[in-house]
DNA sequence: GGGGTCTAAATTGTTCAACACTTGACAACG
DNA sequence: CGTTGTCAAGTGTTGAACAATTTAGACCCC
C-alpha cells in the first residue's frame, strides 16, 4: 500500500472514505442519524468539512438527507434490491458475453477474488467474504472496458453491500455458494461464455431471492433510531 | 412554474442547480476555470456554501475539481465520447426492445420531445434543440423502468450535452436529424420494436461519429483559461 | 384521558473571518 | 540558460456565530 501521491486528498474525502467504510462494514447500521457535531469532532474535523463529506456519501446514495433533519444512513427498501438486481443482470451477463477478447488481463484478478472469497468462507468471515464476492462481480463489469459504467456500477453494490452486511450473520450460510465464483471462472477462462452466462444468470437470481427473503424477516425492529 | 414545495431545498443545492444550468447552455465554456470567490459573492451566497455546490456538479462529472487548483468545467475527450455513445447503445437499444407492453405511459412525453424538436430547429435554437433531442432519448430509457438506470443516463447525458453545446452553432446542420425521431416514434408506437432498434442503432453511430468529426476539428484553441 | 396549540431546546443551514498550505509566476542568482 | 528563492493569489480548513426549522414537551381545553 504505497502511497504514490502523498497525502493528496482532501480531508473532505478523507472523512467520506472513513465514513463509507464504516458504513460498508456495517458498523453504522441503515436508518442510524449521523449528528454533525458529534461526528465531526470525532474525527477531529470541522462542521463545514464533514458536510462536505456527507455530501459526498448522500450522493452515492449511502447517506440519506433530508433537509433540516440530518442524514441517516440509507436503507435499503425492497423495491431497491430488485431494481439493483435488475441492473446487475443487465450489465453482468452482456459484461461475460462480451470477454471474447483479452480476458487476460482481468482473470487474474477473478481468481484472486473468488480465492479470497473462499478463503474468508473458511474462516467464518462473512464481512470479508461479502467484500470479495462484489469484488468478483465488479471485476465482471470491466470486460465492458468502460470506466463510467465501472463507476456507476461499484456505487451499485456499495449499496448492495450495505444491505448484505446485516444479513450475514447468522441466518444464512453464504457458504453454499462457494462453488459457484470457482465454477463461473473456469467456464470465463476455458472461453465457454454462454455456459457462464447461464450460470451467472441463476446465480444472480439465487443470490436476489435469498438476499429479499432474509430482508423480508427482519422488517423493521432493526432501524438504530428514529425514522427519517 | 409554481413551487409546490415552498424553499425546501438548500441554498447549496439551488446554486447547483443554477451553474448546472449555466453549463449545460454553454454559458461556462468547458475548460473554462471557476473561482470560488467572485462566483460565490456574483451568485449572493457564501463560500462555503459555494464549496458545496461545486462539490455536487463535480461527482455529476461537469466540473473537474484538482486539490488547490480549484474547479474548472469538464472537458470531454475523445475517448469520453466513445465511451459515452457505448454506454447509450448498450442501455437504449434493450430499452426500446423492452418497450412491450404499457408503451402508453411513455410515449406521450416521447411526441411532445420530438415534436419540441422540430419545432426548436425550424426556430434554428439550436440550444433547445439539443435539449429536446437528448430528452427524447432520456425517456427511451424510462422503459426499463428503472430508476437508478435513468439518473445515471440522465448524468451521462448531461456530460454529452456540454459537449454538444459547442459544436451546435454553424459547422453542421442538425436539421437533417428531423425525421429520425419521428420515425423512431412512429415504429415504437406501432410495436415494430426491432425496426425500431435498428433505426435507433444507426441513429447513434451517425450521432457518434458526427460529434467526433466536429470535435476534432476544433481541436484546442476554444479552452477559455488556463489548462486544468 | 384525548387532542390540539404553544413555547423552548436542539439541530441543521448558512454566513463570515481567519489562517495554513499549495501553486504558479517572477526575479535574483549562479 | 537553468536553478533557486520569494511572493502573491487561491484553495483547504477551521471555529464561531446567527437564522431557520424541527422536535419534544408543557400546557390548556373539551
Amino acid at each position: 500500500m504505497e502511497r504514490s501521491q502523498i497525502h493528496r486528498v482532501s480531508v473532505a474525502d478523507q472523512v467520506a472514505s472513513v465514513l463509507r467504510q464504516r458504513i460498508l462494514k456495517g458498523e453504522l447500521r441503515p436508518g442510524m442519524p449521523l449528528q454533525e457535531i458529534p461526528l465531526a469532532a470525532s474525527l477531529g474535523v470541522s462542521r463545514n468539512t464533514m458536510r462536505e463529506a456527507t455530501r459526498i456519501l448522500s450522493l452515492e446514495g449511502l447517506l440519506k438527507r433530508s433537509i433540516h433533519r440530518g442524514v441517516a444512513v440509507s436503507q435499503l427498501s425492497l423495491q431497491d434490491v430488485q431494481e439493483i438486481y435488475h441492473l446487475r443482470r443487465m450489465l453482468e451477463i452482456p459484461a461475460v458475453l462480451a470477454a471474447k477478447s483479452d480476458r487476460s488481463y482481468v482473470l487474474p484478478d477473478l481468481k484472486n477474488a473468488f480465492e479470497g472469497y473462499e478463503a474468508a468462507v473458511s474462516e467464518r468471515d462473512w464481512v470479508r467474504a461479502v467484500e470479495f464476492d462484489l469484488q468478483f462481480h465488479t471485476l465482471l463489469i470491466r470486460f465492458h472496458r468502460n470506466r463510467r459504467l465501472e463507476s456507476f456500477y461499484q456505487k451499485l453494490i456499495g449499496e448492495l453491500r450495505m444491505g448484505m452486511v446485516l444479513v450475514d450473520r447468522g441466518h444464512d450460510d453464504p457458504g453454499r455458494l462457494v462453488p459457484v465464483h470457482r465454477k463461473l471462472y473456469q467456464l470465463l477462462s476455458s472461453g465457454k461464455l454462454k455456459q457462464c452466462a447461464a450460470l451467472l444468470a441463476q446465480h444472480l437470481d439465487d443470490s436476489e431471492s435469498r438476499l429479499i427473503r432474509v430482508m423480508g424477516d427482519r422488517t423493521a425492529g432493526t432501524n438504530g433510531g428514529r425514522k427519517i
